[in-house]
DNA sequence: CGCCTGCGCTGCACTGAGTGCCATCAGACC
DNA sequence: GGTCTGATGGCACTCAGTGCAGCGCAGGCG
């Protein structure tokens, strides 16, 4: 597609066709490299290990995230914000169902690339919560919060993805996440309240409690609403 | 010390002071084999990888944890069933302090041993999705819910104790976990709501509201009962 | 007592990932 | 044409991890 390199993506087909037919472990580097035609120290000049060769646009996408984190959005609700740095990721997958699906079927049977998946999650869950740290800065328990909440956002957005992978792309992977992220920010929204004459009188509120813990009350209201 | 296999903690513990005074990367499997007086091919005998001697008890700490959660436990609330389970994590950090402060520095530089240490925090946190998988069979976004708890629990555990890790083990590590569990807990338990007539009457709720979306609902019921 | 057998340890050779170094070659620029 | 630069290829090396064969040492058995 592109002139200068194509180095990188024939790399990743190279590697992609001998993975799906005889396996990753089964194939060395410089098969990788035979196929592809190049020297075997070019592949390592475009990806630090074997692993990276099958995640080759995450790097790509984390900057996105942190870019787009680090560029205003000051007046949003924090956590629909972390929703929507999940969506890129999600964008991601999207723009390429087969290989994604392809990449999604190695990662569950080879340990190792679990393994490296991992980490690279790790990578933007540390930048969500880097993010919302920042936004609740001096609130009690702000650090904590922030770690909580984009722990709860990564795992709410692989559900999600995940299933949308294991149905082969078929169904609406958006709509999947959108549930999933939606179900996470009924729940964190909102989160440390502001000042007392900062709130909006948007709520009414009259509760009488009989020694109920605060998940009580809170189930209780979510029930009086007919919200799940 | 024991009769049996001193063989392992021999290795351990030379891995450890190799590790210390020149750095992970810097010591290789030949020094540990060397220092500890014994062949090379035993260290891959008692550890299946070089990361593994950084963190030789966790796979008995994983069994542990797995056992509690298949034994037992069927009427307590879920979630508070999954943060005791964390808490047998803690336990395991806290028997041994200093070891503790100094993987946790050591995991702190090294890339590849941060790495290998969110494998294993992936295992802990799907033993724990998985048992809350096991609990919310049927209900409304159950396996969501599952993993998002899941992950929030080990994201509230990491905190807790990594800002322990990261004070040398002075404080109180048990108070700290269980203030962040307790967030957890008071945002989730509860969880799915039990049918009507199941429901305790301890709590009496009258809201008026306005539009508000439900997480400014639950934000002035925080407010209302003063609580954080 | 001597032998056998199983088990744990060792040494050795081998594969394959990843790195450092230098030669080479293409195109840009003067 | 000459030169400079950056991308590439080749080579040799380190080191993690594995398979295999031998070795010593226990305990069981005749």
């Amino acid at each position: 597609m592109s002139a200068k390199p194509p180095m990188r993506e024939a790399l990743v087909a190279a590697a992609f066709q001998l993975f799906l037919e005889r396996g990753y472990e089964q194939t060395t580097v410089d098969d990788i490299v035979a196929l592809a035609g190049v020297g075997r120290r070019s592949f390592f000049r475009y990806f630090p290990s074997k692993e990276d060769v099958v995640f080759p646009d995450h790097e790509r996408c984390l900057a996105d995230m942190t870019a787009f984190l680090s560029t205003g959005g000051e007046d949003d609700e924090p956590v629909e914000r972390v929703c929507d740095a999940a969506r890129l990721v999600l964008r991601m997958y999207a723009e390429n169902p087969a290989f994604s699906v392809q990449r999604y079927r190695l990662t569950r049977k080879v340990p190792g690339l679990r393994a490296y998946e991992l980490s690279v999650v790790w990578r933007y869950e540390r930048a969500l919560a880097e993010y919302l740290r920042g936004r609740f800065a001096g609130r009690r328990d702000g650090t904590l919060r922030a770690d909580v909440i984009a722990a709860a956002v990564v795992a709410a957005h692989n559900n999600a993805l995940r299933s949308w992978l294991r149905s082969d792309g078929k169904g609406d992977a958006t709509a999947a996440v959108d549930h999933a992220l939606g179900l996470v920010q009924a729940t964190f929204a909102g989160g440390p309240t502001p000042p007392v004459d900062e709130r909006p009188e948007d709520v009414v509120v009259v509760v009488s409690r009989r020694g109920a813990p605060l998940w009580r009350v809170v189930q209780e209201i979510e029930t009086t609403l007919g919200r799940d």
